[in-house]
DNA sequence: CTAGGACTACGAATAACTTCGTATATAATC
DNA sequence: GATTATATACGAAGTTATTCGTAGTCCTAG
C-alpha cells in the first residue's frame, strides 16, 4: 500500500532542496549539497538526512541501484507549488486568489514582462469559460 | 529604541491569530479566542500566550490600560500580506512574480469574477509606468 | 591487500513552535 | 467581606524541524 494523501506540504529546509531538484532534475545528495553551498553553508549529513526523511515522508522517491541513491520529487513541480501557494491562499487570504495575487502584483517584484504574461495568461482563461 | 527589521514573520498558529485580528480590529484575548474557537478547539490561555509571545516580538502592540489588555497587528494587513507573499515568492518560485501568480490563478479557485478584478487591477499598473 | 575517499544509516543535541496547567491578582456578585 | 468569575504571567511538557557527529560499508588507487 503506498502512502499518499499525507500533506506532503515540504518545511522550509526541504523547500530549497526542492528548488534545487526542480532546477537540476533527479539528484544525488552530493549534487543537492554542492548547489546548495554556492548560497548556504551547510554540512553534507544534514542535506543527506534532509533528504532521507523527505523520502520518508513521500516527498522524494529513491533509486538506490547506483552506490549514491537517486533522488526526484515525487509531486510535479506544478503540483507542489500549486499546494503551496493554495496552502498561503487559505492561510493568509481567507482562500481569495484575487486577493493573494493583488498582493503579488504590488510587491514591486512585477516587472512589466511579467504584467504582460499574466494578462496573456488571463485570457486564456477567459477563453476556457 | 525601537526594535524593528527584525524579521517579524509570523507562525501559522500567530497567523490564524493575525486573520482573526485583520477582520476584528483591536481585540483582546477574549475576543480572539471565541472566533478562534468557532473553528477550532483551543485553550484560552494557548491563545494568550501566543499573543503574549507575538507582543514581544513585535509583531502585536498591546495597550495595557484596561484590565483585558487590547492588542492589535503593529503592521499594516498590506505589508503584513505583501511580505508573507514576497517570502513564498522567494522560497518556492525562485522570486517570478509572475510563476507564482501562475500557478494561483491555475489553481481553479479562481473565478471569473476574480479574473475580471486582476484585470482591472493589471490596468493600474501598467498605466503608472 | 590495504589506505583513503565517498556513501548511507542513525542517534542525538539543539532550536523553534505549540499547548496547557497552575499561580496570582483584580473585579463583580451576593 | 467572602465567593466566584475573569485576567495576566509564567513554567514546562510535548511536538516538529534542523543540524551534525560518528560508525560502518563499499569502492578504488596504489
Amino acid at each position: 500500500m503506498i502512502k499518499q494523501g499525507k500533506e506532503l506540504k515540504p518545511t522550509n529546509a526541504e523547500l530549497s532542496i526542492l528548488q534545487v531538484m526542480w532546477q537540476r532534475g533527479p539528484s544525488t545528495v552530493r549534487e543537492v549539497h554542492d548547489e546548495l553551498c554556492k548560497s548556504r553553508e551547510m554540512g553534507y549529513t544534514t542535506v543527506l538526512k534532509l533528504m532521507q526523511i523527505m523520502a520518508e515522508k513521500g516527498i522524494l522517491d529513491r533509486e538506490e541501484e547506483a552506490r549514491a541513491h537517486v533522488y526526484k520529487p515525487s509531486q510535479s513541480q506544478e503540483l507542489a507549488k500549486r499546494n503551496l501557494v493554495g496552502d498561503l491562499m487559505d492561510k493568509a487570504f481567507g482562500g481569495s486568489a484575487q486577493e493573494l495575487v493583488m498582493h503579488a502584483l504590488t510587491s514591486k517584484k512585477a516587472s512589466s514582462e511579467d504584467l504582460a504574461a499574466i494578462r496573456k495568461l488571463l485570457d486564456e482563461l477567459e477563453s476556457k469559460k
